[in-house]
DNA sequence: GGTATGATTGTTAAG
DNA sequence: CTTAACAATCATACC
């Protein structure tokens, strides 16, 4: 079977001009470039340019779920690296049985998913793509239906109390 | 009892 | 171009 990885590519690199010329080469030198020029060095010239630096100063206070945020905006799929902590974890609390929390696997997992090689990781990204294709399309739908007219909605789920 | 927080990186949509 | 938000998860914290 001529499986191999290659549905990487995916049709979303309409824009991508990356991609051609690969098969000139011969060799795979795999996609190590992906954005690097993009926001990373974004970061950078912003830092050498602005001062302070943005560093995190929302301190990343997401959560509550509780309240009703999702809204009908399609819910993100989990990145690369949740993947690479769900197997991460298993093996973390094996070795580690005592250990408290995912704060503490976090941060381990930080710490390895950055010594990890772009190989190993590829299997994860991976993941993540195919993930993000079906993301992709449930937003267009999404936009769409925006568009159309988000006032609509067919409040089906009011489950409230439904005890007669 | 229940909610909020914290920590990790990656990805996305919007401004 | 840049920013902020959010994705899973669970021990912990607060009232």
């Amino acid at each position: 079977m001529a499986k191999e990885t290659k549905k990487s590519q995916q049709s979303r690199s309409s824009s991508s001009p990356r991609a051609p010329t690969e098969a000139s080469t011969g060799q795979m030198v795999l996609k190590v470039k992906q954005s690097e020029g993009t926001r990373r060095s974004a970061r950078l010239s912003s830092s050498e340019g602005k001062r302070a630096i943005s560093v995190q100063k929302s301190k990343t206070k997401q959560k509550k779920k509780s309240a009703k945020l999702d809204a009908k905006i399609p819910k993100k799929p989990p990145t690369a690296f949740f993947y690479f902590l769900e197997d991460f974890r298993k093996e973390f609390q094996e070795q580690n049985p005592g250990v408290k929390s995912m704060r503490d696997i976090g941060r381990a997992c930080g710490e390895k998913w950055k010594t990890m090689a772009y190989e190993e990781k590829v299997q994860y990204y991976d993941i993540a793509m195919e993930k993000r294709a079906e993301f992709d399309k449930a937003m267009a739908e999404y936009t769409e239906r925006k568009e159309s007219g988000e006032d609509e909605e067919t409040e089906d789920e009011e489950e409230e109390d439904w005890s007669p």
